[in-house]
DNA sequence: TAGGCCATCTGGTCCT
DNA sequence: AGGACCAGATGGCCTA
């Protein structure tokens, strides 16, 4: 999992050393909060906590001791919820390392698990499980529709197939503008005459995109080309994997509850 | 040595 | 009001 904790600020994490904070070398003298790393201090008002110009509401006058405290209550609270990222990221991390050991192109940095034994970095792991929840919809939508091929072929109704199998909940891609497969759907899209399966017809749609290229693994290993979406004077690819809405910045997107 | 990756600090914004 | 979340900035480590 931690296989390589390369930088200063792993190993102090491992040693529980926090590099600024409490305990750390912000807590001594020489080093207050709002003086260590960050040199962008010099510019930016140290520990405007209570001075920020758009800050209408007037705000309790706080002491230096006090604003000390403060401010590392937060950069401990900050470094605890990255920690908490980062332990849920080593795990998902965990599971898509036997995915990405296969790698044909290490030269690649973004690639996940391009040379053997090194960690996968942030962005290869959340492509890499991207990309295989991707694969595992395109299988169960062909299970789906051989399912109900062998149905069809027993003269057996529709009807007693897993409704979980139809429409489970699961966003599937069945077309560019489905997400989810009904019954209905998955009877009317999936000629039983065809030789190109549904997850044929999807790799095959994959295949026009950039962002996609064919091939499970290949898929799970590709780049993300972000200029596949919404990109300045390139135009929105069509395929049904980039009409999901990825990457909106939206600042007004709804959050998850906690 | 440049570039990638990462941890941390920090201020701003939103939510409860 | 306090906490969660986010993004920018910064500096350290590692690899090609």
């Amino acid at each position: 999992m931690m296989n390589v904790l390369s930088n200063t600020a792993a190993r102090a994490q491992e040693q529980s050393i926090p590099l600024c904070g409490p305990g750390s070398v912000h807590d001594l003298p020489h080093c207050p909060p709002g003086f260590g790393l960050n040199s962008r201090l010099n510019a930016a008002p140290l520990l405007s906590l209570h001075s920020s110009p758009r800050a209408a509401k007037p705000q309790k006058e706080l002491s230096p001791e006090e604003q000390q405290e403060l401010r590392r209550k937060i950069n401990s609270r900050e470094r605890k919820r990255m920690q908490d990222l980062n332990i849920a990221m080593d795990a998902l991390r965990e599971v898509m390392v036997p995915y990405a050991s296969s790698s044909s192109s290490p030269s690649h940095s973004h690639v996940p698990g391009a040379p053997p034994g090194r960690r996968l970095s942030k962005i290869s792991t959340l492509v890499l499980a991207r990309n295989y929840i991707l694969l595992l919809g395109s299988s169960l939508q062909e299970m789906r529709r051989l399912l109900g091929e062998v149905s069809i072929g027993m003269g057996v109704s529709t009807g007693p197939v897993p409704r979980l199998l139809f429409a489970g909940g699961w966003p599937l891609i069945a077309g560019p503008r489905q997400l989810l497969l009904t019954h209905e759907s998955l009877i009317s899209s999936a000629p039983s005459s065809s030789s190109s399966s549904s997850a044929a017809s999807s790799s095959s749609t994959a295949a026009k995109c950039a962002t996609v290229p064919p091939g499970p693994m290949e898929a799970s290993l590709a780049p993300v080309h972000w200029s596949c979406v919404g990109a300045t004077g390139v135009p929105p690819c069509p395929c049904g994997v980039c009409r999901l809405s990825r990457f909106n910045h939206s600042k007004s997107a709804p959050r998850f509850s906690k």
